[in-house]
DNA sequence: AGGCTGATTCGAAAAGTGTCAAACTAGACG
DNA sequence: CGTCTAGTTTGACACTTTTCGAATCAGCCT
C-alpha cells in the first residue's frame, strides 16, 4: 500500500490553465470531484491549515521545519506526517539543503482552488 | 429540526466580513484556523464536492433532494448524511417545502474561503 | 570513524468517517 | 384515519486518520 501515487495528477491540478470552472457555475464531474477533494481534504485539518498558512506566508517563500515544529504542541513525528499529507496533496513541495528540509506552497494550486469557490455570487446573503 | 449546533459561529465565517486575512498574507491563527478547517473538511469528500457543485449552481439557487439522491450510486441515508456534514459546516441551508427539501448554498461563505486561498500570488510558479 | 542534530518512517492505539439496512418522522392524499 | 412517498436518524461495521514513541535516515562537525 504505497503513500505514492499523486491523487492530483497535474493533468486537473497545478498547470497554468485553470482547471475548472468555479463550483457553482457548473456541476463538477464526477472525477473532477475526486481529484480535487484530496487537496481541501489536506487543508481540513486545523494543523495543516495552520502549517499551510505559515508556509504561505513565509519570509522567502518557505519555512523551515525546524521553524514549523515548535509552533505547534505536537510531536516532530506527527508535523512529519501533517507535511506529508500536504505534499501528497499537491499543496506544497520539499527541498532539503543540508541539515534542514524547506517547504514552499504551490501556489498556482491554492488560486486554482480559489477560483473554484469564488463567483459564487457576491451579492449579499 | 433546526439546523443548529454551527461549528462556524459568524464570528468567524459567514458574515459580510472577509472573515480574516488570505492564508499567504499573514499566519493563521489557532483558533480561526480551527473554526474555518471543518468547511474544507466537509468539501474534502468527492461526493460532497459534487453535492456542493450540484447545489451552488442550481437552477433556482436551490437543489431538491430528490435530485440530489439519484444522481449517485449510494443510498439515501449516505446522501443524508454527507448533507448534514455540509450543513454542520455551514456551507448550505435546508429548507423543506411540503413533501420535499431544498438546500442552497452560501454564497458568502464559500467567497470567503475563496478569498482565504487567493491572492496567493498569480505570478507563475 | 563516531557522535550529534534535524527530519522521516515504522508500528501501534484510540478516535473518527463512510456506508448501509432498518427504523423512524413529515407531509400529502384518498 | 390509513397509507404512500421523501428524508432523516439510529446502529453497526469496515476502513481511515491522528497521534505517539522507537527506530531509522541524512548531513554536519570534531
Amino acid at each position: 500500500m504505497p503513500k505514492q501515487a499523486t491523487p492530483l495528477p497535474h493533468t486537473v491540478l497545478g498547470g497554468d490553465t485553470p482547471c475548472c470552472p468555479p463550483l457553482a457555475q457548473q456541476r463538477l464531474p464526477a472525477d473532477v470531484a475526486t481529484a480535487l477533494a484530496p487537496a481541501f481534504k489536506a487543508l481540513g485539518d486545523p494543523v495543516r491549515l495552520q502549517l499551510m498558512s505559515m508556509i504561505a506566508s513565509a519570509e522567502n517563500g518557505e519555512a523551515c521545519v525546524c521553524d514549523l515544529t515548535p509552533a505547534f504542541d505536537l510531536s516532530g513525528p506527527t508535523i512529519s506526517h501533517h507535511l506529508r499529507t500536504l505534499r501528497e496533496a499537491g499543496l506544497v513541495d520539499a527541498e532539503r539543503r543540508g541539515t534542514w528540509v524547506y517547504y514552499r506552497a504551490r501556489k498556482a494550486v491554492l488560486s486554482q482552488l480559489a477560483a473554484l469557490l469564488a463567483n459564487t455570487g457576491q451579492s449579499p446573503q
